[in-house]
DNA sequence: ACGATTGTTCGGAATATCCGCACAAATTGC
DNA sequence: GCAATTTGTGCGGATATTCCGAACAATCGT
């Protein structure tokens, strides 16, 4: 089978009038380049080039060979920039996606300039896109260990207990656990990815807290809290501004800190050097090959 | 770079929508399959198939890379073609090309269909053509031993003497060297094959025979023979004909029997495979690689 | 005639290729 | 249902390829 390395020597040799030029060309060695005529030439079964005092020119079959091989060359190379340009397909939980990731992906598009699409969404959502391989990589609250994917707790965010500045614990430092009991809490039912984790959380005391859904965005959550109409448990990021602001008020549980273990999931033939490897690399500060137990 | 093995291996997974009928297209065991998509996976940085249950399936990667790789092998093929349809060039000394080269020629051509061109001229336009690369094997009485070049002797033919049937010598069954003396010799006048292999076979002799130049080709001899205008020493390959029909007698020599060595030149690398390489093969009985000393 | 340059061969270390085997998961047959 | 088959995959190692540095022959410039 032709040999595209081969190929690209050859047209080197042919521009650069000498194989020492190739050579110099390619960052090569010289002889590595006689290596690659001569394969070529057995390879294609005839002789391509004439090696003569001084200089070298094509034969025949090197001259016919020689507008083939660019066009090969060119083809592998549009190749590769068609399939390099396939934007990075980012599909985030909408919490993660509106306050915590764009400060990631910003500072990773500054190193990294590929283009790419975020989309942000419900956590199952997200999984169903990654299944679907409309995203290349899912940042997401869990992860079903469906095979073909790998999985990576990207950060474990704290979960804060928002009240209105007007609530009668807006002046408390923290939290009890116990204290939510008889509470009327403001999203976090069951089945979600807050309500699983805060039921788990207080553990014999779950089926003693009382929450209220219909609300599904973290912005509803936060607006009806600042309307005093319960309290809410949220990702400490989510409220930042607010808290800043002075709209809102932050109180970390004690007892039982609640611990959001927000992942990275990418599909498992994750190819080495692609927009999610380096992605992932970037996001987690470690290569994910490291852990991974396939050739990637 | 990219790699054409690893390309074709893409496309036959594709098109046999799976790795195991891949494998099977393309004698390679499956494993081997696998090793390529990863590895083009890993060259493009992109997934390229989504390994599912069942079957397999092109990423948007792999679909936009699809035409591309076809095109990339229709082109190396391409290639192939282009090049292999050269003709095989051959350039033969006049008498050899007349008698000795024609059935060599056939039947190589029976066993190895490829195109071939054959040039008959004197023995300097035959080394010439070899060093304007105008052929690619040349079959001639000498050679110079100038580089980028292999000689090896291909036939090695006794010259006989033919005189007309009229000839007082013509009952003979052989002539002895020192017969030569005093006769008139049509051809092999000094500078010529023939004439250096006489003078030299003749050792003390030489100066003492009496040659006539001025006669080109040996079919001008063998008429001027025939009306006993003297006698002559010629390839006993090239007399046959005359010699069944009566028309010359050919006699051997003895004492100092004079032995044409015919050569066969290729370019010295002269690449594994080529036509010229297989007519070198088919014509010395053995592989020209295996007494060169250079990668072929 | 001399050094500088060029193409080449040679031997070796690093690397890639390819396969047989074994395993896991999904599919099929009964 | 459950075993048998099929399919993709990971692993270890025999084999082949790739690539280089060093040394050499031939050529070119001056």
């Amino acid at each position: 089978m032709l040999n595209l390395a081969h190929t690209r020597s050859f047209l080197a040799v042919i521009d650069g009038r000498g194989f020492r030029a190739a050579a110099r060309a390619l960052n090569l060695s010289p002889s590595t380049v006689v290596d690659h005529i001569n394969q070529l030439e057995a390879e294609l079964a005839a002789p391509l080039l004439v090696r003569r005092r001084g200089g070298i020119a094509p034969t025949p079959q090197g001259e016919a060979f020689l507008p083939l091989a660019r066009a090969l060359l060119a083809t592998a190379e549009r190749a590769r920039e068609v399939v390099a340009g396939f934007p990075l397909r980012i599909a985030a939980a909408s919490n993660i996606g509106t306050y915590l990731l764009q400060s990631t992906l910003a500072s990773f598009t500054a190193t990294d300039p590929c283009p790419t699409e975020l989309w942000i969404g419900g956590n199952p959502k997200v999984a169903e896109r990654l299944d679907g391989r409309q995203a290349d990589v899912g940042l997401m609250e869990w992860w079903d260990d469906r095979p073909g994917f790998l999985a990576r707790i990207w950060r474990r965010e704290p979960l804060v207990v928002i009240v209105d500045p007007d609530h009668p614990w807006a002046r408390r430092t923290e939290v009890e656990a116990s204290d939510l009991i008889g509470v009327r809490i403001l999203g976090g039912e069951a089945g979600t990815g807050t309500g699983t984790l805060l039921r788990h959380a207080l553990g014999a005391l779950a089926d003693r807290i009382e929450t209220v859904n219909g609300l599904g965005s973290t912005e509803a959550v936060k607006r009806a809290v600042r309307a005093g109409l319960g309290i809410s448990l949220v990702l400490a990021s989510s409220v930042t501004d607010e808290v800043a602001a002075g709209d809102l008020v932050a109180l970390p549980l004690t007892g039982a800190a609640i611990i959001k273990d927000l992942r990275l999931i990418v599909p498992d033939p994750l190819p080495a050097g692609s927009p999610a490897a380096r992605f992932a690399a970037y996001a987690l500060g470690q290569d994910m090959a490291a852990v991974s137990n396939r050739l990637v």
